[in-house]
DNA sequence: AGGCTTATCGTCAGATCGACGACAACAGAC
DNA sequence: GTCTGTTGTCGTCGATCTGACGATAAGCCT
């Protein structure tokens, strides 16, 4: 049907939308590039898949040689293959998205001058199409929220009700009522394991502690709507 | 940060995972492999996206050059890109799910032996890793009819709320109440145009006939539960 | 102790859901 | 034309869920 002899010549890259929660704003990971083309422009962390791994192994790679850190969900967001969306030569890119709690700092990889979290309201003029691509993650997060327990990947392991509201909130960019939040939460099955634990971090009545369950769906979920 | 010389060898393919509605069952289009690897075998259609197209583009023209319609709902499914999923070379495949009326039965392409509708419960044995890619655009399908008007892609251009019905009843394998559907279906704002005409090609009392309104997302939504 | 903050439980009216009854509007049999 | 069978459409009812919001709990600070 083919040979390797008359296939075009594609470089795959994978690019990795990083989200997180921090200082009460929806942030990205950014790298600014230290090479041509686009140098000193802000770009999403990714690299080139290596010939012996697979695509989702490449994005796991990445992922740890930017941020140090592994274990995060992961999941594909889509392929981005113009033609000229690489000045240089052919590249199509796997995009994938990972949401993670408050991270420290990260520091710049090999070839990055810089490494920081964006606020996603603050980003512009990012390398190559990567702000379409950041873009579709926002978006693909915040629908995700509503039927899956996806918010909770931005909390630490334990969490108050409280915390994870405020990751819809910010998110979302709405403000939800906390009465209503803590009984629908507490109410889909499997969502939140209670520690027994409690914690008065957040000030006030000291909150519960609770774990991410084992739901993969949200049922009922979590609509976007909401009132003030 | 790269060049075209130390970039590793990639092919980059899409793969169709197109599904219908017919004769009570879901079907997916297969086509027989007429070369090596996997001759003989059914997989799905799908080729090499060439230099001077984009990804998306080339989906859409191998729809085309296999089943001949155009016009059709296509989505990403996913990127595959294992590296030994393919026994001669590196290639990584971007997965395509396109949604399509009752067609006529497809004429097999260039380099395939034959090409046909076949129930998604009877396939087997599928070439290269399509089995896996299948079973993601199946399970995708029945879970975007949930919250968006995806259903009514497997209706003709006029329908009626019987026929939709069934299209849910076939895909998510369960029965729904007639009335129920009917009275959610027709609340869902923006779903359905009524054209005003009627028919009786289903038998009984006539039945309004609808068109797909603009829509992109249900509210609410048409939850996989149902009683009976 | 009193005030402030946040957490959690409870209440209530309106919307929605599934189960199902009732009737409408056609075709075909006779 | 009437009967029967089939399918479409509207309505009703009780259970459940939702959003708005009051009330209380349980810590900290001064």
């Amino acid at each position: 049907m083919y040979s390797p002899s008359d296939f075009p010549p594609f470089a795959v890259t994978v690019d990795l939308v990083v989200l997180t929660v921090r200082s009460d704003a929806l942030c990205a990971l950014l790298v600014r590039r230290g090479e041509a083309p686009y140098r000193g422009r802000w770009a999403l962390p990714g690299g080139f898949v290596q010939v012996t791994e697979s695509v989702d192994a490449a994005a796991v790679r990445e992922l740890r040689e930017e941020t140090g850190v592994s274990g995060l969900h992961l999941e594909q967001l889509g392929t981005y293959g113009e033609p000229r969306r690489d000045p240089r030569m052919r590249v199509v890119s796997v995009a994938y998205l990972a949401l993670a709690p408050d991270l420290p700092v990260p520091v710049a990889g090999t070839d990055a001058a810089a490494a920081s979290w964006v606020p996603v309201e603050e980003v512009s003029a990012l390398a190559f199409d990567h702000a379409r691509i950041l873009g579709d993650g926002v978006e693909r997060a915040r629908a995700k929220l509503e039927y899956t327990p996806l918010g909770t990947e931005f909390c630490a392991a334990e969490f108050t009700v409280a915390e994870l509201r405020r990751v819809y909130e910010i998110v979302w960019g709405v403000s939800l009522d906390p009465r209503n939040f803590h009984r629908k939460v507490t109410g889909v099955d499997g969502l939140l394991v209670a520690t027994g634990e409690t914690t008065v971090r957040d000030g006030g009545r000291p909150a519960a502690l609770f774990r991410r369950g084992d739901a993969s769906v949200l049922y009922p979920p979590l609509v976007r709507v909401s009132g003030v």
